[in-house]
DNA sequence: ACTTGCCGTGAATCTGATT
DNA sequence: GAATCAGATTCACGGCAAG
């Protein structure tokens, strides 16, 4: 079956309005961040950053399926010594909106950027806020399983006779309950904290996050044929990742560039699964 | 030079009263979170945390030096398949009320609590908020970078195979990254991550954080001679860690048991240090 | 002193039953 | 009914003891 990939130039919030109701089924998105990318966006200022989301916001509630999933990546700066406010306001404006907060991730940036400042250590983290329509919705946890760490080899090869004991003697939290359960595991399901390096390979087009982030989510809340949204495509990470994964995609960016170059990346990934 | 140890019995905000003015270098707390040790500080509930947090903020702001720092450490709960949101609306008012919201940093506990559950992961992270009086504020960077390998020998050091192995393969399909050397860079280097496991074998007393969480921010905030304050003492392993570190320690709680128990404790680390 | 192996337990969260 | 409780499910670190 052939996938749709749809990239529509333009603004947002105008280029979302031409998608159908409940036809997503996950937003991976990394808006511009607070009085970032000055150059390319128009640096939208912290305190204006909630009231320019909210209608893009309201457009994602509107496409996505109930049993969808939004995930923003987004982390507030420095400005005047101070972290911002606005992700934390955008939170609380989201569930005004009808958004269910559902989780937040941290991904933590192994390599981060390095350097030093007075007061300050080098920020290495990132948020990546879940939202949903209902708190019912798809979600595919075996997929993004993890291997057990090395106890494991150890303990469950010979289980130890208070391991079987606890079963009938210990009440409540413990290792012993069903412990059949367990010879037999190799893996176990990841936390809400993800570790993964930030890319510095390709120098030509940064892109807002490493191919593994979006991967990830997309593995976890979408199966294959699904549809992934990215309404601030960029350099395209989120897309050429879903097309590659066999996903739907639909990308929007104002910058003509971006947009020719994410479909030339799309039709060499085209002749490459050929 | 004597160290001194005030320990308070009583409810923080009565007994935070009887503190003067710009005395305090280091605040380190973890107050009871929204719904959570009901059995012995009561249960405050989400929808008045903020409410009942305030006056106390209020008192710290007043007894903290124009230099010194407070770290809240704090994390939100699920709730009806939601996150809170007490804690952003605690980090507003507390700006309202004229902190300044220097940083956050996150505890990575690498031992969470296990569990499966139909749409969501184990809950592996928490919040240390950092707030200060001015922006500018003492800092000791070289203290946390340089003695790294003193205080945090065996701690952070350890990383098995499989765990290298983890953080790519979740990912799958072969383009995950291979960084297996950030260990040593966050110890030249320290970020806003901080990785720790949670104590909780074989202690007396288990703890809510683990001792070297307080004891990295006392070293990065403080120097001897200094004052640290908790006003929810607990089990006082703030307290004990910042008398090992020869920082002069106040402590507050409702619980005369705590403050019996953490008095005694401080006595046979005096006696010890002798 | 250093490694190896045993094992206790934790600011969890959901579901369904019981006050 | 709303509110509370009991039951089930699930990892991985770090302290000890032993080699």
């Amino acid at each position: 079956m052939k996938l749709i990939t749809d990239i529509y130039l333009g603004d947002s919030y105008e280029q979302l309005q031409l998608l159908p109701d409940c036809s997503v089924d996950l937003i991976f998105t990394s808006p511009p961040y607070a009085d970032q990318r000055k150059t390319t966006y128009g640096g939208v200022q912290p305190t204006v950053y909630v009231e320019w989301f909210l209608p893009i916001a309201a457009e994602l509630l509107r496409v996505l399926k109930p049993s969808g999933t939004f995930v923003l990546n987004i982390k507030e700066k420095v400005v005047n010594g101070e972290r911002s406010t606005y992700v934390l306001e955008l939170i609380l404006a989201l569930r005004q909106q009808g958004w269910l907060w559902t989780e937040e991730f941290i991904w933590h940036k192994k390599n981060c950027y390095p350097g030093k400042w007075p007061n300050r250590f080098r920020d290495a983290w990132e948020r990546l806020l879940q939202f949903n329509k209902q708190r019912q919705f798809s979600m595919y946890q075996e997929a993004v399983m993890v291997p057990m760490g090395d106890w494991a080899t150890g303990r469950l090869k010979h289980l130890s006779n208070t391991d079987q004991l606890r079963d009938t003697s210990r009440v409540g939290s413990g290792f012993g309950k069903k412990v059949s359960n367990w010879l037999t595991r190799t893996q176990a399901y990841p936390t809400n904290v993800l570790h993964l390096a930030t890319e510095c390979s390709n120098k030509q087009h940064s892109a807002a996050f490493p191919e593994a982030l979006p991967e990830w989510f997309i593995q976890l809340f979408t199966q294959e044929q699904d549809t992934v949204l990215d309404p601030f495509m960029g350099s395209g990470t989120t897309l050429i990742v879903a097309h590659r994964m066999k996903r739907h995609t639909i990308g929007i960016d104002i910058v003509p560039e971006y947009c020719e170059m994410v479909r030339k990346k799309l039709n060499e990934t085209e002749l490459y699964l050929i």
